[in-house]
This record gives C-alpha cells, structure tokens and sequence, in this order.
DNA sequence: TTTGACATGTAAGAGGTTACATGATTCT
DNA sequence: AGAATCATGTAACCTCTTACATGTCAAA
C-alpha cells in the first residue's frame, strides 16, 4: 500500500474531491505518481475508513454533489511514519524506452514517430509545469518564495519534473535523429 | 501484459538465463523497466509456453544447471508489433518525491538525509552506467558508434538513463539544499 | 566458516487496469 | 447537436510483491 502516501501528500494542498484529486493526478502528481481514477476513489473510500481522511459532503447546484476530503490528525502521523521510513527505490515503467532497446530487430519508422510525438508532448508538459510554478511562487521570485514560503513541497517536485521533461525531450530528439541518420544511410547503399 | 516485451527486448542482446535476466534488469533494462527476479522467472516459462521464446538446457559443472533463452521468430514478429503500436504514456513510481511533496508537513531531517542518499546512489549508478556505454562502444567514439554500430538500442536507453541519474542526483542535492537552509533560518528564530 | 554468487522456482495476498455504469451541465 | 467537464463508483481480471523454499560452489 503505497499510493495512499502520495494520497495523503496531495490533500495537504488542501481539501479535494475525488474528481479533484484525479486531476491533480494528471498535473503536478504525475511528476511522481501515476494512479487511475477508479484507483483514488478506492483508495479515498478505504482511507476514509480507516480514520486517515475525513470527507464532507457539498452540496451543489447544476452539478453533482461531491465530497470533500482532508488529511486527518491520523492521517498526519501516518505521513510523517511514512517519511521517516526508508523508500522503496523509485521506478519507472517506459513502454516507448523498450521500443528504442529493441530498435535493431523491429522497424524504426514507427519508434521514431513516437519519440517525436513524445518530445512534442514533453514540451507541452514543460510549458504546463512552467505555469504552475509561476502560479505557485505568486509574485516571489524562486529563490525567495523557496526560502520563505510556506508550501514549496509541490514546488520542488514541479521543478523534478520540470527538468525531467526537458531532458526527456532532448532525449527523445536526439534518439529520433541518430535512428533517422541510421535511415538514410541504410537507403543510400 | 507488458513485461513480456520488455523481456523480449533484453533477450535481443542474445541468451541469457533467468537468472542472468534478472541482472540484466537490475543495470541497463532498469533505465526504462522494473521487475523482480520472481517475475521474470514466470514470465519466461509464460513466453516459452506460447513459442516467443525458446530455452535449452546448459548443463554444467560446479554450479547449477541453468536455461539460457532466445528470442523466436513468432518473439521476433510480436515485438515488431509491439513497436508500431501505441505506447503507454510512462509512468513514474517514487515514494521519495511523495515525501518531499509532503515535506511541509512532515519532520524534514529523515527527508534530507533520504535525498543525500538518493544523490549519492545516483551518483555510483552514474559511474557504472558510464562504465557500460564504454564497454557498448569498443574503442569507437559515441558519434561513430551510433552512426555505425549494429546494436545500439542498449546504448540509446543507456544514454537515457545516464542522463536521468545526472539530472536526479543535481535535484536531490538541490532540494537537500533548500530544507536545510530552511532548517536553518527556522532554527535561528 | 560465513558471505556472496549462481540458479530456479511456488503460493498467498496486495495492488493495479479495463470495462462497465450513470447522469447533469456547459461550452463550441 | 456533440464534446468536454463535473461527479462517483462497481466488478472482473490481470499483474506485482512478499514470503517461502532449496541447494552448490568460490572466495574471504
């Protein structure tokens, strides 16, 4: 049971549906964690019973009700459990990494498609990242709001995945041209 | 179902057992997959069950037996599919993110140490990643080799994973930076 | 003589993905 | 009129992790 931690470490930013929590998810959580979902509500309902979050119900007008969860004082000392425990290694998973390990036995065209399509949505993401950070540091300058704010947990893991992405996007480029050179030269023969 | 490919595109390298897999998967292949030795084993005897790979027994003296396996042609034609398909967007694991995601909640100090370690694990995978690349490229330079060699799917993700620890150890170091300088300004208060 | 490398698995349980299910409102 | 957003789940299936199980040989 892991996801709960990074649950956990999301709604410190502040109360969230589970709607609101997935879309978190996508965005700034993504930089660290990947879940469905299916897999928060879930993961809400058993927290919730497990006294770690405690949920209101909203009502709303011209749209669904929903509920409204928060880290309990449980929850807290669960977290703070948890960051004094030793980690797991990190791990990836990169379905389109595999494809450029087997790229001497399969056909490059279509790989070097998609490290294309990758680069191109790496640079997306780097400029979603670059938005939040502005949004996040408010009117500081980075150096300033990281010494003195009060929240700069999702700040440092934006700035992971900031440079993540750009390295990711050279990457992926630079892959793309030396499998396209590759191309070329294999054609003029 | 996705280990299998990742299995199938290490077995390019030419026979391994599932032991020697698993080595595999614990250097080069950990750039883009993570799997347990536990996992591999069955997902060798899965993949020899429906004929994209085939095994033989090597039998040998002073240490245990051991079956070394092969990519087959059906293996072949079904990574070759694999690389023409969509891929799943990839995905990112790290219970050490989660915690400094939550650092403001949470003790620093463990949070701290954590990071320096991480850097500094980073820092030895860096040493034998670059280690691995030398020994992938002969007495070629990188340009030659990549413009040239006939294998250079495990250099490319190898490249990335060198470049994945570089930018992960700088980041760590960074953020272990900023908390204690906080610890700091909070402690002289 | 004990640690580490070599070598291969099984079984139970936890966790994750895919498909299904519903329904209102707002924007293009 | 159709797509996107808001909102929440269930069920079946697949995959992964943790714990267990065994045994040899080489080196420190």
């Amino acid at each position: 049971m892991a996801l709960r931690h990074a649950v956990l470490a999301a709604l410190l930013d502040g109360e969230y549906s589970g709607y609101q929590l997935a879309k978190a998810f996508d965005i700034g959580v993504a930089n660290f964690w990947h879940a469905l979902p299916q897999q928060l509500y879930a993961e809400l309902a058993r927290l919730e019973k497990e006294g770690l979050v405690a949920g209101r119900q909203v009502i709303q007008e011209g749209r669904p009700n929903k509920r409204l969860f928060r880290v309990t004082e449980a929850g807290h000392a669960e977290l703070e459990r948890f960051a004094a425990d030793v980690p797991k290694p990190s791990f990836i998973r990169d379905d389109l990494l595999v494809k450029v390990q087997a790229v001497d036995g399969v056909t490059a065209g279509p790989v070097i498609g998609q490290l294309e399509e990758r680069a191109t949505a790496a640079e997306a993401r780097i400029e979603l990242l670059g938005g939040l950070l502005h949004k996040l540091r408010g009117g500081a300058t980075e150096e300033e709001f990281l010494r003195t704010g009060d929240r700069i947990g999702p700040y440092l893991t934006c700035l992971r995945g900031l440079s993540l992405e750009a390295d990711h996007r050279d990457w992926c480029l630079r892959t793309a041209g030396v499998l396209r050179e590759r191309q070329r030269n294999h054609a003029e023969r």
